[in-house]
DNA sequence: GTCTTCTTCTTTGTATACAAGAGCGACTAA
DNA sequence: TTAGTCGCTCTTGTATACAAAGAAGAAGAC
């Protein structure tokens, strides 16, 4: 978008950190990373400065860039932020809804079930994104979109191993069918309800989704 | 924070911003800044970029920066998020009150109550900001009060003409003292219903901000 | 033997230099 | 006279060099 050099390290990077690469709390170093990219120090620097942005990784002074390691309450709260985001979101779209935004989330949503009954989780990662993305472009408010966006691609790494618990595939995928009849039926409050309920990550599915992160950052040091 | 010089230059233009010395759509040139604070092209290339992350200017490739510039409906739809955040905070702040948050709303409470009485236009604008922070605190979610409050910064030009309009300071107050009540009382969806009303801009008052904006651009192309 | 301090080395933060791309103007041709 | 193309200049994007700050290790003293 902006930069060419920086925006392809920023995306390597953020991919990395997203796929395990980079564990919590791994240190960053700008000549590494910029010899691993061959680039210079420069857009690797300017690279980290937005991942900081984002809140991906923190920037100590002198001290170099370390991968964010949140803690659980800040998991938590994370979610519940995307999920009055998202509730919002779902609103405006059963409110607003046209036929193409309609065609969209139909279209993601048939992705999700095939996904879903193939039992395959990579896929379903991806169609589920689709899925989300396609409800923030309906609520019209790009604005809302975006925030929705940004706190989505911040989530990813937790979405990802929240579809390791058995069984999760298929009932996150009967939370999307209900959600999907909300919007489709105009109706507002439900849609809000029901989504809110889907992003949140409360009682059992928090514990599993705890242990699943810690698993990672295990498996990452041993 | 994290540098010296960046962290500086990035203030001193985003007060500018704020402050109307840049207007939106005027072009932020690096050299220029560079001069004008002192510094080199490098810390100025790296606050624009996180001033770009907040989504105050735009950059845009090897055409330089430009301040942004909002139309009706993105205004609208930011305070409407701000909106939703801010409810979510007074409902978790009236369920978490402990004596200290209760201690610190109270006092900036009061704090607005002086200024509005005295018509102090500055000094309620400041004063109000304190007041929202210290619900974002109360909220005891440190990721809710981290959006919230980058979102307020984003705001803050807007909230300052808000307070242009007359008999505004007062209106503003009285809602505010029932936002207090409410969170005091202990009543969620009462603090978050009310504080949700208190800081979406609809109706009368959105017309009267837009007014407002677009006498500033006049001003300032004039 | 251990603790403290000093020195050195590594690494970040800033500056400057160089290259490449985009915009604008001038000149030529129709 | 107007339109198109070529070239120049200005600005951004990247690299590298230099300086300063912190951390770590070694040496000396208690």
């Amino acid at each position: 978008m902006v930069e060419n050099a920086v925006r392809k390290v920023r995306d390597e990077i953020e991919n990395a950190v997203v796929a395990g690469d980079f564990a919590p709390g791994d240190r960053l170093d700008e000549v590494q990373l910029a010899t691993r990219f061959g680039v210079s120090r420069t857009p690797v620097r300017e690279a980290l400065m937005q991942l900081s942005a984002i809140g991906m990784v923190e920037l100590r002074p002198r001290r170099g860039a370390i991968v964010v390691s949140h803690g659980p309450a800040k998991i938590y709260e994370m979610f519940e932020v995307m999920a009055e985001l998202e509730g919002l979101a779902g609103a405006h779209a059963a409110r607003r809804l046209d036929a193409k935004d309609r065609a969209a989330i139909a279209a993601a949503h048939e992705g999700c079930r095939a996904a879903a009954e193939a039992n395959d989780r990579d896929g379903y990662y991806y169609e589920n994104e689709t899925f989300h993305f396609a409800i923030y472009a309906a609520s019209r408010s790009d604005f809302l979109a975006e925030q929705c966006g940004a706190l989505h691609r911040r989530l990813r790494p937790f979405r990802r191993l929240q579809l390791r618990v058995s069984n999760r595939l298929r009932a996150s995928f009967e939370e999307h069918d209900a959600v999907v009849r909300a919007i489709f039926a105009g109706d507002a409050d439900q849609a809000k309800a029901l989504l809110r309920a889907h992003v949140v990550v409360q009682g059992d599915r928090f514990g599993d989704l705890l242990s699943a992160y810690a698993e990672t950052a295990r498996r990452k040091t041993g």
